[in-house]
DNA sequence: TCTAAAGAGGACTGATTTAGTCCTATTGGT
DNA sequence: ACCAATAGGACTAAATCAGTCCTCTTTAGA
């Protein structure tokens, strides 16, 4: 099985309760009681996004964080990589030093670039508010979907 | 990062081994060495694709595995189903009874399923073959290996 | 200017998963 | 009957990840 880290499903879910209301500043303690998503684990993540960009943080009192962009302007993909680090397969990627043994073989490993591609493709093209749209349609991906892209 | 198992890429490896020449059976310890990957492992992975079908077996001496079906009908997302297990992102994906503590988040949650989809549609539109000719130049290199050059 | 509230950063630990190994049973050809 | 090969499963070791904690910096407000 593919595995999303708990972390960025987590980071998912806190980014989605603050797309409720753009513009407004959440505490971590908040944020944490809200998505009931441990404290120092809440605080983890929103050190991540905030390093990324993806929030904005004040410090000092009366601090917190709020999206740094519109939700339809901030992709899955974004979201992953900044929690979880680079959206790819397997390390044989790129023309990484280590040697795979089998120098013949890796070249066609290389192939794993376009799995990768395509995956990638599928999540930049979902934005937190597809996601935070509750259950009935995501326009964006109906959209495709009509298309039979999806 | 989106993590796909090693024993995955092995199997992909060891699969495009076989793809060069599809109807020669193969034993576990000779695709072993020329993928140069662990016999036991590899043994283990063989197990996995000949239960989903994927490979033939033929038991007994002179046995071995062969590829069930011709390559271009082989997709990647059915490989990683046969190894890994079923492709998804989170835990969280069919009604599984674990509450998820906050009802409301949860069926935000279940937009989840729309990038699974994605991903997995992606991963069906790739196949063995796609993955075994990197730069057409394969059989070259089989023919290589073929005479112990590998 | 002092204090308290908040985030920043990083180190550490425990738990979970995954990779890898090994042993025994079964099958089939010679 | 014997040898070569797969089938299946149990077990161990290693890597990864989630989660916690501690200390430092920033800032508003009394």
């Amino acid at each position: 099985m593919i595995r999303l880290s708990k972390l960025a499903d987590y980071a998912v879910v806190m980014l989605s309760y603050m797309a409720a209301r753009e513009g407004e500043v959440y505490t971590t303690a908040r944020l944490a009681e809200r998505t009931a998503v441990p404290e120092p684990t809440a605080a983890k993540i929103l050190k991540l996004l905030a390093r990324s960009a993806l929030l904005a943080s004040q410090r000092g009192s009366n601090g917190g964080y709020g999206l740094a962009r519109p939700a339809a302007d901030i992709t899955v993909a974004e979201i992953i990589v900044a929690v979880d680090g680079p959206i790819a397969l397997t390390a044989c990627v790129q023309g990484s030093s280590d040697h795979c043994g089998v120098e013949q073989l890796c070249s066609m490993r290389g192939n794993w670039n376009k799995v990768n591609r395509a995956i990638r493709d599928a999540l930049e093209d979902i934005t937190l508010a597809d996601m935070a749209v509750p259950f009935g349609v995501v326009p964006a991906i109906a959209a495709r979907q009509e298309q039979g892209l999806a």
